[in-house]
DNA sequence: CCTAGTTGTAATTGACTGATAACAAGCTTG
DNA sequence: CAAGCTTGTTATCAGTCAATTACAACTAGG
């Protein structure tokens, strides 16, 4: 557990990034209280606040670094081997952080808040871009690889995909195709 | 405009539905006052409330009634050409009445809600189903066809798809692909 | 060791919001 | 036309929540 230790403002706030995370995950920007994220991180409330400055800050945040570390994902799986079909193979990585893609399915729910559909938009367009980039896909091959992707993240949000999924028969008829490529 | 007449509470009813959908599919479930509601169906707040009970269940049956449109579109398209690429090709009015994939979209995000969850895995499996029934897709076909209907469900969310769309190169590069099937 | 900066909390607040209650106005049926 | 049912509003509440303020505790540098 965390103990009671003085840490630096840095420190803090990278844990109370984390816990902004699972929160804005599990719950949603509007859904997600400050409270809440306080209690995870072990802070009070206003500190939260005052680390960050706003609800809304925290959530661009936190935005910010899942889509870093999809990225990041997405460079790594790319430097083993650099095509398409193993990236969709680190999909798999994908789920295990199950909070990277329900944050970035928030902030697309969320993008009618101004400030956070900017941050969408950049960071969606540059994975878009970065899956081009690292693979040589085509604006076509891109777009189906991201289109799989976004199937499985309102999966996982519906919580029929992934470790916990609730069981459904057609859940698992969709789950079973991904993977096999076109003929 | 709407008159100030009085109307059966199944008329009324179906009104502040309607007015439901606009203001779920623009702003989510958390983020969606029922205020708001009310003021678009030109009613009182309380009789919003009185009406569908709660706003959980008002939320609920906006998600029903979208799923049955989208649902009426699908058979439809299928009723002139019962392929897969037709109803593909009919997307394009699932995008003209935006607020259907909006609300859908919210309810994905709105999935840890028990009730709401449970909701959304009946109605999309229920999608599911009738894409491959009316089809004969095969279930990697149906998923490939509901994959691009997700991408364009968050999309449209980000607003980089549809007629208000905020132009920007990489959305403009992937709409491009929609409709071009696999060679 | 002491003072100035930093980390953190407790207390509070003001705005908001879903829901309830009490009441008013209109329709309809005998 | 009067009584009872339906439609609808106003007033209000009880709870919630992000944000501010004031203060306390710790720590490092001189």
């Amino acid at each position: 557990m965390t103990t009671k230790v003085r840490l630096t403002a840095k420190e803090r706030g990278d844990e109370v990034l984390r816990a902004a995370v699972q929160a804005f995950a599990a719950s949603g920007y509007e859904g997600t209280k400050t409270d809440e994220i306080a209690r995870l991180a072990g802070v009070s409330q206003p500190y939260v606040i005052r680390l960050f400055g706003t609800k809304q800050q925290l959530f661009l945040a936190a935005l910010h670094s899942v889509c870093g570390r999809i990225e990041e994902i997405f460079r790594e799986a790319a430097a083993e081997t650099p095509e398409l079909s193993a990236l969709g193979h680190n999909y798999k990585r994908l789920l295990s952080e199950r909070e990277l893609l329900l944050v970035l399915l928030h902030g697309f729910s969320a993008s009618g808040d101004p400030a956070i559909g900017d941050c969408v938009r950049e960071r969606f367009g540059r994975i878009y871009t970065l899956v081009r980039d690292l693979t040589g896909a085509s604006p076509q091959e891109a777009r189906e690889f991201l289109s799989a992707g976004m199937l499985m993240t309102v999966m996982a949000a519906m919580q029929v995909l992934g470790p916990d999924a609730i069981p459904m028969p057609w859940a698992e008829e969709i789950t079973n195709t991904f993977g096999q490529d076109a003929p």
